[in-house]
DNA sequence: CTAGAAGTTCCAGTCGCTGGAGGATCAAGA
DNA sequence: TCTTGATCCTCCAGCGACTGGAACTTCTAG
């Protein structure tokens, strides 16, 4: 049996993200110790990783839900699997085809400034003219985990003098 | 000049969408009417359209402020809007290629299922051995903007049997 | 005059975590 | 035995970029 750190070092996912996984319910309550302590066995580090593997493909929690569920019961069919993952290609699909249109967009913008000042810079331009535009972009992108410190952004609610 | 919801069908943003820019400051606290209710004028509905633009790109706000700050003070250079540019360029060339990465695994996932039951299933047996992946592809991806309705989805902190 | 559309503010929810506060417990060394 | 420091616990707020609902007011057309 494992402590929640020794299970996090294993599955490479967080403690504090096991203990959120628990919570959504894609983890059973494991043991305790005496003093509380979370307890976790071999075959929960599996679905750990299990969990790991589907979130590295990119699956939401709700897919994952789904498919761990398919592992719960053997027996059924694996239509629902294969259905989701097929879905989620889909999806990847979409994106990179949207991704691959905005770089094409943004590199035209980076290689249109020729120095200068703002008035007229093209980059400016062209964000305040969209008929510059070639493509149909609709924005694909929230940024994937940003690993920004969060320093000095404005908070809201606050101080807006 | 325009009531919100004018400004909203100019612009395609939402009225709700803007009185938020208009919290977060990317956006002057507009005129009202004596009733209080908000009036945009031309130039107001132009900035609009500059944000949409940006966030049309993929810019976060944060980005987008910093693109309006150039907007707004045109004798200034225009290397920041090309650095932002660029490193919003650079970004999304990653993500493509994380994407791209992904897509050939899902793609071979997808492909490997025979149908039968969950307990044969390839695309199951994959996420439960890493092994089998070819790639490190490593999650770039939280969904776009997804519409989902939100029914039915299991809430945090309720009802966990 | 009245119905309904459109506006207002405020606040909670989305997704998948992350991190901090404030405390309890554990393992190892002096 | 004592003490330090690592690890754990629960609870809760925050991230980004909105979205939507409640409860209210105001405008406009018939």
């Amino acid at each position: 049996m494992y402590a929640i750190g020794q299970a996090a070092e294993r599955t490479g996912i967080k403690a504090t993200t096991i203990r959120f996984y628990e919570e959504e319910g894609l983890l059973a309550p494991p043991a305790r110790t005496a003093s509380g302590r979370r307890l976790y066995s071999d075959a929960e580090v599996r679905r750990l990783t299990f969990i790991r593997h589907g979130r590295a493909l990119g699956f939401e929690l709700d897919d994952i839900r789904s498919l761990l569920d398919l592992v719960d019961h053997p027996d059924d069919a694996c239509d629902d699997a294969n259905q989701i993952a097929r879905r989620h290609l889909a999806d990847v699909e979409l994106r990179l085809a949207q991704l691959a249109a905005l770089k094409i967009e943004l590199s035209r913008l980076v290689r249109s400034c020729i120095g200068g000042k703002a008035a007229q810079c093209r980059v400016i331009e062209a964000l305040a003219d969209h008929a510059q535009c070639k493509s149909d972009h609709d924005s694909p992108q929230p940024k994937p985990r940003s690993r920004k410190k969060a320093q000095g952004r404005r908070r809201r609610r606050t101080a807006r003098k």
